[in-house]
DNA sequence: GAGTGAATTCATCATGTGATGAGTTTCTCG
DNA sequence: CGAGAAACTCATCACATGATGAATTCACTC
């Protein structure tokens, strides 16, 4: 009984693995999603390379810490200075559809979704998210808003329409509330378009 | 050396303590800010107990479970019933403002800012939680809110006024954005009635 | 005043965590 | 081909956590 040893166990071995797999991407693809769907503490580096059929170790390898590994998944698909300004040129009547639109169209992106709950599941918990995220709202975006609005406490409105693309995240895909979360695009922009708009300044 | 005992040491002793201190109120308040601190997994037991100044097992005999001190600091002071029903009678042409002005004044009144965000950051890491949240927005609010509305998609857009409403509080309170956070009832109410107004069908 | 039960702490367990360092295998480049 | 670097795993550490059970002290009732 003793050398009872067969073949179909899929021995793990030790050493680097033939044939040049991207073990780096599929790594950050398990961390996104793991960060995404259980939030930054939760999410453990166990759990995170169990996913991506790799060692624990092989993260620290790669990026030296949980925090950094975190970063790394996050980097985010979108040049915040070009869109506020592509946004806000144009018929500034209509402004607000076109920021509800962009935004509902974003989210639709493959791989942007476990981004923006990873960050917001994180800021949730963790202040050092919570400031990083902060600092980015203020000089990123309502910085340059605010300097283009015609209206009283151009920051507070930019803040606002910033509380609702949070809030609307919150109750679609954390807290899955219906008929919200399966809403189609078509549905939302209309409804949100003169709250976004409102908060620019048009009428 | 052996004898010296002097009085300075405040000797931590075993057994029932004297005078009968109401040590269950303040396990609930040092729990409720710890939760609405750190959240759900980084508050600890034993960090909670030394903030009311008890051993972490004390909160075990009280409570049974970690799980079961949440629930109990959670407890929720308003009725929602009577909150709904009361905000949807009276003109209708400025129910935007009436709730813009309850929700401000909610988040004032003492202790209930601990409920708020230890409810919102356990949402957002915690499905058991978000669960929770999501059957009680759906059956004790947009339920109510819905059938009082002359509109089209009724729950869409209760839902969305109260995805505004969470939004706030995340910017305001979690991510703490300026001038957001420290804008007052006052600044606010006007910015937010048009929003609110707009979603409940006013125009 | 004795005795029951609640309030409270202490010591301890099992578990899961992030991190580290050493060892093994493959790739790459001369 | 040979050497060094990169990829990868294993074993392990130190630590924090939630939970449990026994032991001690006080309050209250008969």
């Amino acid at each position: 009984m003793t050398t009872a040893e067969q073949p179909p166990a899929p021995r793990k071995k030790t050493g680097r693995r033939p044939g040049g797999a991207d073990t780096r991407r599929t790594v950050l693809e398990a961390a996104r999603a793991e960060f995404a769907a259980r939030g930054y503490e939760k999410a453990s580096m166990r759990a995170i390379g169990r996913a991506a059929g790799v060692d624990a170790a092989l993260l620290h390898h790669y990026f030296g810490s949980k925090d950094r590994l975190f970063m790394a998944a996050l980097e985010f698909p979108v040049q915040p200075k070009a869109a506020v300004a592509q946004l806000l040129e144009g018929d500034r009547a209509v402004v607000g559809e076109r920021v509800a639109e962009f935004v509902l169209t974003l989210w639709e992106q493959p791989g942007v979704l476990d981004r923006l709950m990873a960050l917001v599941r994180a800021a949730a918990t963790t202040e050092q998210v919570a400031r990083l995220m902060r600092e980015f709202v203020q000089e990123e975006l309502v910085a340059r808003i605010a300097a283009e609005l015609q209206v009283e406490q151009p920051e507070l409105r930019a803040e606002l329409m910033f509380s609702q693309i949070v809030g609307l995240a919150m109750a679609r895909y954390v807290i899955g509330v219906e008929p919200l979360a399966s809403a189609t695009r078509a549905e939302l922009v209309p409804l949100l378009a003169p709250t976004f708009q409102g908060y620019l300044g048009g009428a």
